[in-house]
DNA sequence: GTCTATAAGAGGATAGAC
DNA sequence: GTCTATCCTCTTATAGAC
């Protein structure tokens, strides 16, 4: 057969083949290191695999940390929160916001982030992966909520400044937080919620529907 | 003398200090490459010296990258727009968001921010200093702006939420534009004016003075 | 301060046995 | 597919002459 095998578990508890253990083994390294100052020793050591056991299953460095960086992207940004049942506009906005707040400033996530804008001019499908992950499904996301509360008449945000809504409102609620969180600084005195109290507030102060 | 002499232009018109020339080709170097992959070869290369010189003016490689990021930080943040007078709070903030925005996209502004998020983690002196110089200072600028438009009556901000407020608002202009342009992909058709426009609507519909 | 030459080692990738 | 051993290049940093 030509697939891999089942391998014993070499970096946790549950079973991995030697794949799935190199590429957990890449992330932690690559994600850690950088791509330039991670070496393939070291992700061979961590994955408790020869060098040439990685060569056998990825073409070279780019293309292992292109597979890690793919997989790493989706299982990250799979979820950015299920849509619940609701009657109020900044419930659900809050909701949402809170969520995705939480889901930006996750320590996995800023990692990914970090090493992606790094080597986003060498590798553009990198970048390209990075960006239909993340913040092409929570625009979408968000986006979606802001139509069906338009229809539900619980907001008013004309079907053409949908998007252009949605990219202010989550770069209200990114703010000075991301930014902090990416270049590793401690987390201003101001808390997710506020900002996220805010940047609602003033949304409806513009969009919300005329009572 | 224990000051470095002047030297024969070795990178461009101006007649540049030894110690300048390498500082200009290690911020060639760093900035396309990334730290990792930069080597102090190819910096020498590129000042026109060797690579004795070059350890004669910078301890090692870090300390290198490390004066390098400092001193280009000053100079691409030094100026977010100066203050005109104005009498109308819309043209005012217009003026200064497109300084903004125009300051963030600019291709070096990406190069210095992709490098210093890529080796905060590890380098936690340049992430302070890229946000000193950076982030704290629009934030300032814009503080005090609408401060001096809620004294003028131009706005109505209270000196609480001034700081709160400013965050949005830079977040905002942001938007995706950064983060697309910092991953190196196309500009979005929506341009920077459209943006800036609508950002300014948002803050007057909650912040502008009540007529 | 500046150079040439080189030490000392890390890192990507492969050969060949099993 | 997997391993051990190795090739060879590139890289940081320094020694020693001027």
């Amino acid at each position: 057969m030509s697939r891999p095998k089942k391998a014993a578990a070499c970096c946790g508890d549950a079973p991995m083949t030697k794949h799935q253990c190199i590429l957990a083994a890449a992330q932690e390294v690559f994600l850690e290191a950088g791509y330039a100052a991670a070496s393939m020793d070291a992700v061979a050591a961590r994955a408790n695999v020869s060098k040439a056991t990685i060569y056998a299953h990825f073409e070279n460095k780019r293309a292992l940390f292109e597979a890690m960086i793919s997989a790493r992207c989706e299982a990250t940004f799979s979820d950015l929160g299920v849509p619940e049942a609701y009657t109020d506009a900044r419930q659900a906005l809050l909701e949402l916001a809170l969520h995705f707040l939480n889901l930006i400033v996750a320590p996995e996530a800023l990692a990914i982030h970090r090493v992606v804008l790094a080597e986003a001019p060498r590798l553009p499908e990198v970048g390209e992966a990075f960006y239909a992950a993340g913040p092409i499904r929570a625009h979408a996301r968000i986006g979606a909520l802001f139509s069906d509360l338009t229809r539900r008449g619980l907001m008013a945000v004309p079907d053409c400044d949908t998007s252009l809504v949605t990219d202010l409102f989550l770069g209200m609620l990114k703010s000075d937080i991301h930014t902090r969180a990416l270049l590793n600084l401690p987390p201003n005195e101001r808390s997710i919620q506020s900002i996220a109290d805010a940047a609602v507030d003033m949304l409806m102060a513009r969009y919300g529907a005329k009572a």
